[in-house]
RNA sequence: GGGUGCUUAGCUCAGCGGUAGAGCACCUCCCUUACAAGGAGGUGGUCACAGGUUCGAUCCCUGUAGCACCCA
């Protein structure tokens, strides 16, 4: 149609009728990586922004909480390079202790039958370096798949030598600072995992167990308790109740005698009972119960183990070699049988810890472990907060930090694995213990401690370990601390609190300016999406059915922050049709001439001078949208504008200047060319693929070694009120005539002789024609006999021969129903206005748009009414 | 049991002192040479419930109900 369709004659097959990502996606990743745009430089001069990747457990894969983090970040920092910042996606992975190692022990038991212990410590974690090679390659090729800008050469494992060491030197320098100790404590062990655990390691979920109630001693001084955990009772040494609970009081200083075990145990007085719960009195076993611990030091009770650490009951009797729950029911018969069960309600629920791997329920356990101290850490974690050197975003997650940080207690660090940085303790034959620091050998005859640490230790370390710490580097020196910190909410207390506990203490610098928290992905239900319950979306899956670009724009555009969002793959599928839509709109731009070359002109038409003042609102709006991570909001301004200004409106009104031809046409074809361009950066850093495919074609840089990944990011030019008025009265009387010509069944293609008035009003003067010819409106020539007039405003309105009779009946109800619109308005106002006590009290700004309120009511009545006289 | 948050159009969510917005879905029309993965037009809500504060409450306060999550 135009000369410049002419003059591409190959645009059809360089840029086909629909966007296939798959192949473009592929290609263009590669090119990236080759070309280096991810790389970051330690010595330039740009200012940095560095972000480094919550490393996902090497042996996993991603699943769509980690698609949306990935795609946050890389959004984040592609836009801050675009600005020109030294950008940083730091890429890496941590080695999962437990679940890695129960991962590979089954697969060990699976396919050979093994044993960990059946291949020895060295070749059993041999083979789960084999492993993590394997799931490794799988993870980062899908990193690959989603787009994720990240600086390759940078890459890291919490095993990684670098890494190892930094997690030594860590270990000592707290160690050397009485800041890690060991010690007799309770823990959570996990009896299938044959490990400690740490607190957050533990999901508490509500299980249906028995409350069974047990008489200890007999008649006067028999006394009654009540336990979930009867086989417990093994090792009870004493019974507690409220000091000054005067229905024990006489039992005080007595003993009972524990069944089966002809211990006699102590009546003690502990002010920590609740006398209000069950029976008042309380059995105690300091071996398996945080509570009952403190209860035994209070008193200097012996502390009896009385299982294994599979949970097999130990204790000499006749319960020994049961396991656990075995035993509960063994004990519960056998009490049964001499009369001492009081009372049994089951089910009875409550609350039991399970492991988090594993799911087996976590036995409260006697053991010597290592600890770190918190106290100091967990302060300085807060203060950091506390004074603003880091910032929560959204700040009403603050309340979840602090009620984390205030309230922790010592970390338990030493795990029963195999898999993981070993203590760097070791032992010496007379009882001696040494913390050996990097490249210092133990003394002779020394073994060193058996156990690893827990794998968040190194991940703590995270955001220096990755920079080369403890060594002084450059790359330290360049990115430390890092921009912000991007994560579920779900995750303060893994990553932040400890990332910020090990950072301020060993930089003296909190690891990062900003925390960054996104909601979590939930289904179609509001459930969480997990393996277990099959509820997850493949992100791969929708990115081999819609494309990268569909999966980034669905999850960014859902992201209102620390808002769970709902996904499905149908919401992808949305999300497909804008990449589609953008791609159809450029190539209709590239079609319709437009180019980037040259200045832009200096005397804009009216649309132009439209667009472009559209344009400098978004810039300015995204802007400040993206200062604040309101990722949804700044996707929906983004969307807004490329799918109604510049698709719905702009394109459409080019069209007829287009053809038109001349040096308006000319002129047009560059503002064109100027507004994709700056489009295309603008959603680049969210929608990377289409968006950089689209703009090498736009700007024909592509053999020039050109891209869009360090392109300049927009920059907002001003905008134009007065244009913004006119267009906004254009686009209200062409809706106006569309909608008429629908209410009618009249077709939007016949045109219609037309009589416009009031254009001059609204900045129109010029654009009679401009606008017969968008929608099809004659001249009133001879004879013109106006059958509607249809009152678009105060100013502008339109009368319409139809030559003939028209849908009275139509017209008569979109006016009446305009008309109670108008009078609930003015009803409203009136009332308003009448009110004293409004107008005394009311600020004026406030009383002055309800009487502007009221005289648009009154005069949208007038006209409606006028219209519906005409009518009749 | 303690705590936090949520309840707004059929669905997913914005808004948060001046009488309601978006996307999708839905209805009508249209295969108009950028796009049917599309276009044009349109329907739709006593903002969970009950009190209170205020000239005025979806928005603030109290209580109730339901849901979610965290901690014991």
């Amino acid at each position: 149609m135009t000369d410049a369709a002419q003059q591409t004659p190959d645009l059809e097959t360089q840029l086909p009728k629909t966007y296939a990502p798959v192949e473009v996606e592929a290609r263009r990743y590669a090119k990236w990586v080759a070309d280096g745009r991810f790389k970051a430089d330690d010595d330039s001069d740009r200012e940095p922004y560095a972000i480094v990747i919550p490393p996902p457990n090497v042996t996993g894969q991603l699943h769509l909480g980690h698609a949306l983090d990935h795609t946050l970040i890389d959004t984040l920092v592609r836009r801050e390079r675009m600005r020109g910042k030294e950008a940083l996606f730091l890429p890496g992975t941590d080695h999962a202790g437990i679940s890695t190692q129960n991962v590979v022990e089954r697969q060990l038991a699976d396919k050979e039958g093994l044993s960990r212990h059946d291949l020895g410590r060295e070749a059993f974690v041999g083979k789960v370096w084999e492993w993590k090679d394997v799931y490794h390659e799988r993870i980062t090729s899908q990193m690959k798949k989603i787009g994720d800008g990240v600086d390759w050469d940078r890459e890291r494992f919490t095993l990684d030598d670098g890494l190892s060491s930094a997690v030594q030197t860590m270990f000592k320098r707290m160690y050397d600072d009485g800041m890690i100790y060991r010690a007799e404590r309770i823990i959570n062990w996990c009896p299938r995992c044959m490990t400690a655990l740490s607190d957050i390691e533990v999901e508490h979920q509500d299980d249906a167990g028995e409350l069974v109630s047990m008489r200890y001693g007999e008649g006067e001084a028999s006394i009654v308790v009540a336990t979930t955990r009867l086989e417990t009772m093994l090792g009870d040494t004493a019974v507690a109740v409220h000091p000054d609970d005067e229905r024990y009081a006489h039992l005080l200083g007595t003993t009972v005698e524990v069944p089966f075990t002809g211990r006699r145990i102590p009546v003690v007085a502990d002010a920590h009972v609740d006398p209000e719960f069950g029976t008042g009195a309380v059995k105690v076993t300091p071996a398996h119960d945080p509570n009952d611990f403190a209860i035994g030091q209070r008193h200097g009770l012996e502390s009896i183990l009385i299982m294994d650490e599979r949970g097999v009951i130990t204790a000499h009797g006749p319960f020994e070699g049961l396991d656990r729950f075995e035993a509960r029911s063994a004990i519960a018969a056998a009490l049964r049988a001499e009369g001492r069960i009081v009372a049994e309600q089951r089910p009875y629920m409550h609350a039991v810890g399970h492991c988090e791997r594993c799911d087996t329920t976590v036995e409260p356990r006697l053991s010597k472990q290592w600890f770190v101290k918190v106290e100091r850490l967990a302060k300085s974690a807060g203060d950091a907060v506390r004074s603003g050197e880091t910032r929560i975003h959204p700040p009403e997650m603050e309340k979840r930090f602090f009620s984390w940080v205030d309230n922790l207690l010592d970390w338990c660090i030493s795990r029963q694995l195999w898999w993981g940085h070993r203590i760097p303790i070791w032992y010496g034959p007379n009882g001696e213990e040494v913390c050996v620091g990097p490249g210092e050998t133990a003394p002779e005859g020394y073994v060193q401690d058996p156990d690893v640490l827990d794998t968040w230790f190194s991940s703590g370390l995270w955001p220096f370990s990755t920079f080369g710490w403890p060594e002084d580097t450059k790359a330290l020196e360049k990115f430390y601390p890092t921009a912000v910190l991007v994560t579920g909410w779900d995750i303060i207390f893994f990553w932040v609190v400890r990332m910020m506990m090990f950072g301020t203490y060993a930089m003296g610098r909190a690891p990062f300016g900003e925390v960054f928290l996104h909601g979590l992905i939930r289904d179609k239900h509001g459930k969480k999406m997990s393996k277990s319950s099959g509820n997850g979306i493949d992100p791969l899956e929708v990115v081999d059915r819609y494309g990268a670009d569909a999966l980034r724009f669905m999850l960014a555009r859902d992201a209102n922050p620390g808002a769970d969002s709902i996904a499905s793959i149908e919401l992808a599928e949305l999300s497909r049709n804008f990449c589609n839509k953008l791609w159809n709109g450029t190539r209709f731009a590239l079609m319709s001439g437009a180019t980037v070359e040259g200045d832009l002109p200096t005397d804009l038409s009216l649309i132009d001078r439209w667009v472009l003042s559209r344009l400098s609102a978004t810039i300015t709006s995204v802007d400040a949208l993206f200062e604040q991570y309101e990722f949804a909001k700044a996707m929906d301004a983004l969307y807004h504008f490329a799918k109604d200004d510049v698709f719905d409106w702009y394109l459409e009104l080019t069209k007829p200047v287009l053809a038109a031809g001349g040096q308006r046409a000319e002129d047009t074809r560059r503002v064109i060319g100027h507004v994709f361009d700056q489009l295309l950066r603008l959603l680049h850093p969210v929608i990377p693929f289409v968006t950089e495919e689209l703009w090498l074609t736009l700007n024909g840089t592509e053999a020039a070694g050109g891209s869009l990944t360090v392109a300049a990011w927009p920059t907002a030019a001003g905008t134009d009120a007065e244009a913004e008025r006119a267009v906004a009265a254009l686009q209200h009387l062409v809706t106006e005539v569309r909608r008429f010509r629908s209410d009618q069944d009249l077709k939007q293609s016949l045109p219609l002789p037309a009589r416009l008035t009031g254009l001059a009003a609204v900045g129109l003067a010029d654009e009679e024609p401009f606008i017969r010819g968008l929608v099809k409106l004659a001249p009133a020539g001879e004879g013109f006999a106006p059958t509607a007039d249809l009152a678009v405003s105060d100013e502008v309105s339109v009368a319409l021969d139809t030559s003939g009779s028209i849908d009275v009946d139509a017209e008569r109800a979109r006016l009446d129903k305009a008309l109670k619109a108008a009078e609930k308005e003015l009803e409203g106002a009136v009332k308003k206005l009448g009110n004293e006590a409004f107008l005394a009290k009311a600020p004026d700004a406030v009383v002055d748009k309800i009487k502007a309120r009221k005289a648009t009511a009154e005069a949208d009545i007038a006209r409606v009414t006028a219209q519906l006289d005409r009518l009749a």
